[in-house]
DNA sequence: CTGAAAGCGCTAACAG
DNA sequence: CTGTTAGCGCTTTCAG
């Protein structure tokens, strides 16, 4: 490992003259800067960003806070999050937490131990605790939360109208006659799960649909537990005749328990899934869902983050983005085929 | 930011006396223990990591550099990489390079600046001049490769024996009667793309089986690529009754193609993947494929390379994995209804 | 068992 | 325009 030292001798200049023209700081004449541009391609040097890190206070590194990147939401997500960072020069280190609020904690820990200059959180638990200590302890961390609210804190939030999602993926599954619609819903304690659940009733309430508590089923984010609990759904004597599920994933295990029950999708049963994630097009027939502007929250994310980083002021910003609905190939009009009678 | 001399001073210490009771190294009376570990707490003191590394030469973080995460394979195998290499206390840097090898020749010059103790490679190009760059200037440095093959550098290998893998699987579509089955391959600088295709021929000519040059294609990695390609296969004439494809995100294209051609899958074609990713059980019918141990090869890169930087000794070390096909629904034997006459 | 001191590799005043 | 110097926060001899 070459050292500035080196290259400042090789180049018979002092080390401070190599900072300079390596960092285009201060003056130098052309004469010195290129005989330390030679030193430097001679020796190969590759100056240390650790110890620059030492002293600027800066490591040009991010950290990203996630439950699980195997989650097509989230390789997605941080995609899109990696690239921008890197356009601007920083590094993200990856953190999957299984939303374990204890990993996430550790998390926290080693991440502010290894000077990281912001930390971006994506879909934290409704309450967590990490991040509000995490304020306390270092209010001038820069913070940017992907999909949570955290109104009395001052850190930066990216947020999706889950609400107004929801209610668009009902209204359509309302204007084309249904009235049996069941909900397979994510964690219990996750923004996502919680209101895209209240503008599934806001919109069923608006149609004076009675609601049906069977229908509504709370449980994790996976695939499986969309099939899961789709087996369960569709089994039932008074079967529903749609389903929404809180996400793309939940989705995809909804096919397979159809597919299994020969149940045909969009014929016997509607579905729309929320995310319009890669397996929206994967599915057979492509999903109908709810967008969610994955690559521009990404994008914002890191604008904020780089934003606060450079001004060193610590303000909240709120961006919030509303969700579409693709209309693909996987809900049809009651009238034309869909009843809980056909099986 | 507290210090550790805020610490010492709070203790009533040196902060060499700190250093030893937070670092357990040298002998300190239980005594003064206490009182330290009383001081960190209150002044709620979180060690610089950044700074320990620059004496210690030793960040604790890894590289991961990988083509895209968003493709399902690498999404699973970056978290057992992940959740390994922080069970050993190391954090890591997420590269995506999109095969770009100006982009990886970047990357890896970030990584050395940010002072990695080790990078890991998956699925290198064939010839891939950056890793012979680095192992020329860095020699130290610990390298894991996955996937690639080096014999001339002195790095670690993990690999599967994808022509052995290939061979498999064509058997078990000759097995079931199939002559006609076309290969749809990745990019041709990708070992597992030439590997595979050597399989697929070894198959093929040990069964006596002309090869068509019509049924083979090279491309990319993609769903996209594996749906385009089997939308030409599958509109020929003389269309294959079989597609092995080289990954498992290239048979979801097929199975996406067979779809809008009206073409059941197994009954009119037998599809068969490569890696056992999420999307296998996820298809309907479940894609056979071969499984590629991805969770033993993550975890067998961070074995591997905690133990090259704790020993300090650059070895070559190889491993080698064979791998097996899954069974499941996407294949059927030939006489049993798959034929390229009943569309 | 503990403290003083040197120094990791770099940056940033401050002189000159 | 360039060199000297003082650290950044920590670890690690080396004395004591």
């Amino acid at each position: 490992m070459v050292t500035i030292k080196e290259v400042a001798k090789e180049a018979k200049v002092s080390i401070s003259t190599v900072s300079r023209v390596l960092n285009k700081s201060g003056y130098t004449s052309e004469k010195t800067k290129e005989k330390v541009l030679n030193a430097v391609k001679k020796l190969n040097y590759q100056g240390s960003l650790v110890a620059a890190a030492m002293k600027k206070k800066q490591t040009l590194t991010l950290g990203l806070i996630i439950p699980d990147i195997k989650n097509i939401f989230y390789s997605d997500l941080t995609r899109t999050i990696e690239d921008r960072a890197n356009s601007h020069g920083f590094n993200i280190f990856l953190c999957n937490t299984d939303n374990n609020l204890q990993k996430e904690a550790e998390y926290i820990h080693l991440l502010i131990a290894k000077g990281v200059d912001g930390i971006i959180f994506s879909s934290p638990e409704v309450d967590d605790g990490n991040i509000k200590e995490l304020k306390e302890n270092y209010p001038e961390l820069p913070v940017v939360i992907l999909g949570g609210k955290f109104p009395k804190l001052i850190l930066n939030e990216i947020v999706v109208d889950n609400v107004d999602g929801a209610y668009k993926a009902m209204r359509h599954l309302l204007d084309l006659g249904h009235k049996d619609i069941a909900f397979i819903g994510g964690d219990l304690e996750s923004y996502a799960s919680i209101e895209r659940h209240q503008g599934y009733k806001l919109a069923l309430n608006e149609r004076g649909v009675p609601i049906n508590d069977d229908y509504v089923i709370f449980d994790k984010f996976y695939i499986q537990s969309g099939y899961k609990n789709a087996m369960r759904l569709l089994q039932k004597n008074d079967r529903p005749t749609a389903i929404f599920a809180v996400s793309d994933s939940v989705a995809v295990g909804v096919y397979k328990a159809a597919r299994e029950l020969n149940i045909r999708i969009p014929e016997q049963l509607s579905v729309v899934g929320f995310d319009d994630s890669q397996y929206a097009e994967i599915l057979s027939p492509m999903l109908t869902t709810i967008r969610t502007p994955i690559n521009e929250m990404g994008q914002r994310a890191i604008e904020i983050m780089v934003k606060a980083i450079k001004e060193k002021q610590i303000i909240k910003e709120t961006v919030l983005f509303y969700p579409n609905l693709i209309e693909r190939e996987s809900t049809m009009a009651i009238e034309a085929g869909n009843s809980k009678r056909m099986t």
